[in-house]
DNA sequence: TACCCCCGTGACAAAGCTGTGACAAATATT
DNA sequence: AATATTTGTCACAGCTTTGTCACGGGGGTA
């Protein structure tokens, strides 16, 4: 997930980028009007955080121009006090503000609100592989024979959703475990458990795999 | 759309009606508290714009009584210099609020922005799950089997509603927590005991939920 | 055959999540 | 001002999920 931060404050912008850092997100930042504009038509970020208050041009304008080409989710930063500026900006189509100053807190959930909004189209509500049936929002899988729903939990919600996405393909553990686990990884034993309770959950067999097969020295795929 | 105005300057109501009418709106007026309160219940406006200072009742009052009953959306007119009003009234619950002196334009658009965001969860008045029938605009369950009306508080409603709205869906707690209390958040802590409380009072079981599932860390969901 | 590496397996400990009850703080009601 | 209701806080118990470790087997290679 990419997000652009716009704002001239660069104390505020650091504060900023560091929280949703932290949330996981790629931050791009820039400090004026323009800039952003072409750091949004290089870059094509999931999000922006825009100030309203900028030199050159701002945060209405950027937000309109924006607007003109795509929907990409924006937040606006405005000032108390002045309440019009919501008003005008949700009317140029923004789709949420927060009013400064602000409680990272506050702010996090602004950006889960909106790209929950916004990504409800990004992730289908159903995969399915052969056999088996995933859904993601529900975190759970239905055998298609005889209907059974199995739950899982988070983790092994995410590599399923790591193998399905790629299905018929092989997965290096390095990558798999940057799905699962993020940057900050794991060891290859953890991964072994994992695919050891994912398999139980959803093989016939687990000790003969029909759906998640190891490569050695590689990683796993799920055969489509 | 009904619009119910209340002002004891009948100079300044008759510019707010004026301004409406020529919106669309079909425009109601009472000058005083009280009678604002009989004209709401009487006539169940879509929107009410209301003055704060007033003889008799005041507009937090109204307010108040209004909030005690339903949702409907509320925008209050307050003087400028008197900033606490705004937070008091926001508090109370109305949903915007506009500072005297305004131009007829800032209105309006507070009007839209009101009724775009309320119209957004603009709801039937009454949901039903199974044997549980939900009246949100008189804040109470009630059960089909015995017919008893439960009256739910004001965060149990909001959280009847979340899962109402989307029943058979999984919500995450985030999502549940913005609906309940806004973009302020809260902690997980207060969503269990809510849950908890909400739980008690709608199912026959609250050890074996058959209406409130919860699915581990992902959220709750209403089973339908 | 002996050695090495990789993988599956099981047992177990640590960490986290959820439901629960009791209680304090805030709020409304009288 | 006193009371009742609603909401927030905390600590605990039980369970689930996750992480850790050691063992053993298979398949290469010297």
């Amino acid at each position: 997930m990419k997000a652009l931060v716009v704002d001239d404050d660069r104390v505020l912008a650091d504060v900023i980028a560091f929280t949703l850092r932290r949330e996981g997100f790629e931050v791009l930042m820039s400090y004026d009007g323009e800039n952003a504009l072409k750091r949004w038509s290089e870059d094509q970020p999931d999000l922006i955080v825009l100030d309203v208050n900028m030199p050159k041009l701002d945060g209405f304008t950027v937000c309109r121009r924006i607007r003109e080409h795509d929907d990409t989710p924006i937040i606006l930063l405005t000032v108390r006090g002045e309440e019009d500026d919501i008003v005008k900006g949700l009317e140029i189509g923004a789709d949420d503000y927060v009013v400064k100053p602000f409680s990272p807190r506050q702010l996090v959930a602004r950006v889960n609100a909106v790209l929950r909004r916004a990504g409800s189209t990004l992730q289908p509500s159903e995969m399915q592989v052969r056999e088996l049936c995933y859904s993601p929002a529900k975190r759970e899988v239905t055998h298609l024979r005889d209907g059974k729903a199995i739950p899982l939990t988070p983790l092994e919600n995410r590599l399923l959703e790591c193998l399905m996405i790629n299905a018929g393909q092989v997965m290096t553990v390095d990558i798999i475990i940057d799905h699962v686990w993020g940057p900050d990884g794991a060891d290859r034993d953890m991964l072994r458990q994992l695919v050891r309770r994912l398999r139980i959950k959803i093989e016939p067999d687990p000790s003969n795999p029909e759906y998640i097969q190891t490569v050695p020295g590689l990683g796993y795929g799920l055969i489509s």
